[in-house]
DNA sequence: CATACGTGGAC
DNA sequence: TGTCCAAGTAT
């Protein structure tokens, strides 16, 4: 067989080790990292296990740009795990500023605590110990163990995923939720050895975010372009487009709303003005071009759209429910 | 396996 | 302008 078309394309079932090319590929990528890679805090020397496991969280869903400074703060108000386990969960949640998803914040900070009783105060190594932490999942314990203890483990993120559905698979995009497929995928073509399977991992994770995008991939900077499965095929689209997250109108945009509230306010906000509040605040006025009487208007229509009141105390309730609230005489408040 | 979960920038 | 997307996790 002549063929020079990736060994995945010709048997797409294949769970056996590399094929020949692989080192070649492995070379290139690592070497344009070195070139290219982001001088990023969390990579550099003098970083600590926990400022890579408090990055991974923060950049859970959530871009490099934007997670920078509140890590920075982060780190210098809390420079080890039993600093932020004595914080209280209401200056956790307003550290957290506006990453968005802030039961991150909780999980981190009961992560802490955790790391503080069970691990002495220092993050775990084991990659089953750090899967135990909340809010550490599959891709989390993987990269802490990879990327602070440079262990050989199997990193599967967006970045990785969509590299390798266009390297090796040949499609535009990876399937909606990760399969068992492409774990096995991941762990074929990464390096048998400690150091390179760490590289690897890293270099194709930064060449995702970098160059093999989502949108718009800049093809024409990739260092292996002419190894890709996806490009070889003539860069057809993906299959099926993506569903969008619907928010407008939904009680995670209400949630939205009242965590702003909750976050600007230092005492107890009393529930009427709570509701009062979520009726004129900015989240809900988001999108609306319109000029303030009109905005107005259409946000009562949203409110009466269906049960407003009752949406409204749903995402209460979800807030609660997450420990992000407390329901007390004086008030809604942040926990803690 | 699908869905809920924040937030804001880009096209 | 509305849609898509960003180093996922828990249920």
């Amino acid at each position: 067989m002549g063929s020079r078309l990736p060994w995945t394309v010709m048997n797409p079932n294949a769970e056996t080790p590399a094929p020949r090319s692989l080192p070649r590929l492995h070379r290139a990528v690592v070497e344009w990292y070195g070139r290219e890679a982001r001088d990023l805090p969390w990579r550099a020397p003098d970083r600590t296990p926990w400022g890579v496991l408090v990055s991974e969280i923060m950049l859970q869903q959530t871009p490099v740009v934007r997670v920078l400074p509140v890590w920075t703060r982060w780190l210098q108000r809390w420079p080890e795990p039993t600093d932020l386990a004595a914080a209280s969960p209401a200056d956790v949640v307003r550290a957290w500023d506006r990453l968005g998803y802030p039961r991150r914040a909780l999980r981190l900070h009961a992560a802490a605590q955790r790391i503080r009783d069970i691990h002495g105060g220092r993050v775990p190594e084991d990659h089953a110990e750090l899967l135990a932490l909340p809010g550490i999942g599959a891709y989390t314990a993987a990269a802490v163990a990879v990327f602070a203890f440079g262990q050989r483990h199997t990193v599967v993120d967006t970045n990785i995923r969509r590299a390798h559905a266009r390297l090796f698979t040949g499609h535009a995009l990876p399937a909606r939720s990760l399969t068992a497929a492409e774990n096995r995928l991941a762990e074929a073509v990464m390096p048998e050895d400690v150091a390179g399977s760490v590289a690897w991992n890293q270099a194709v994770m930064e060449l995702g975010a970098l160059v093999c995008t989502a949108r718009a991939p800049r093809c024409g900077q990739c260092p292996v372009r002419d190894e890709c499965a996806w490009v070889a095929a003539g860069s057809p689209p993906a299959a099926e487009k993506p569903r969008g997250q619907s928010w407008q109108g939904t009680d995670r945009q209400v949630r939205g709303a009242v965590m702003a509230v909750l976050r600007a306010a230092q005492d107890p906000v009393p529930r009427p003005l709570l509701l009062t509040d979520l009726a004129g605040s900015e989240q809900l006025a988001a999108g609306h071009s319109a000029p303030p009487d009109v905005v107005v208007e259409r946000l009562g229509a949203l409110w009466r759209l269906d049960a407003p009141t009752e949406q409204r105390e749903r995402a209460l309730a979800g807030l609660l429910a997450d420990g992000l609230a407390a329901e007390e005489p004086a008030g809604i408040r942040l926990p803690g």
